[in-house]
DNA sequence: CTTAAAATACGAAATCATTCGTAGATGCGT
DNA sequence: ACGCATCTACGAATGATTTCGTATTTTAAG
């Protein structure tokens, strides 16, 4: 007996998200927003990260300070503690973990089609030209993978 | 110092997940494996269900019956109990469900820039021809729907 | 040096999701 | 009707993540 969901989609994964994401584990969906932040603000201190994530909802500061320093333990940031104020940066750049988690979600949500993920989004958003062209340069390079 | 993280991309929804959910939470993970299995069989038993989970890994009969109880209570299944054996099926369809975990998904991942996941996916993926003319025909509606 | 303000460390509560054990109901074969 | 296999119901343990309270440390000002 077969499970079936795939139709037209056939997928193949160049890289693992396990060999994309060596030695880092993904992060929480607490542990994301915070690194949103250290992504847009760069190497910030706790309170400069609690009072972006204020801006957004209300957060103790132990809160936030916790959150960072399981962050640390993790890898997922990196800790400058060499004055009295630490100081935190983003341990990997954006592009390499949401590429990890985009894989994750592929996989979980999507079984793995990626055709049908891009035509779900596509399906419900408004794209600009800009956007359409450069999705569509990078279609063609795949193109040239196929061929 | 900046990470710069959309560039080009500026993207409206058109429509919000709440609105595309309307009534129904977004599964959990445990959740959407088991409407995967829905989808994909149409409706049917809790030991159907559990037989199929057990094929992927080891699950007690009582977790996934416990789990259709609480996603029927949730109206993520519907339920036919006037037999003693109670079939279940998906109360949405497989779109409108991985819709919705998408505009998510893009929201705490990307940040909404849609436009950049696309890139993402398509930069770690060999697609089909196949798979890439669909989205070209779909691009090109954007196009349409754009001018 | 003393104190106050502000930071870090960390245990533990709170929350949410998953897993399972046990109790009780149901139906089938004999 | 009896007993067994199988089902549903559901409380509660477990596990993971998030949140916070409290203790301690550090720095700088007076």
């Amino acid at each position: 007996m077969r499970y079936e969901v795939r139709k037209t989609s056939y997928i193949l994964a160049t890289e693992t998200a396990a060999m994309s994401q060596t030695q880092h584990p993904l992060p929480t969906d607490g542990e994301l927003e915070i690194l949103q932040i250290l992504w847009e603000k760069g190497p910030v201190t706790v309170r400069q990260v609690n009072e972006a994530m204020n801006l957004l909802r209300p957060v103790g500061y132990t809160t936030t300070l916790k959150l960072l320093q399981i962050m640390d333990s993790k890898g997922l940031v990196s800790r400058d503690s060499s004055q009295k104020i630490h100081v935190y940066a983003a341990a990997l750049p954006p592009d390499q973990t949401r590429k990890a988690l985009l894989d994750r979600f592929l996989e979980t949500t999507f079984q793995g089609a990626a055709g049908e993920m891009v035509l779900q989004l596509l399906g419900g958003h408004r794209t600009t030209e800009d956007e359409l062209s450069r999705i569509r340069k990078m279609l063609d390079h795949q193109d040239n993978q196929n061929a």
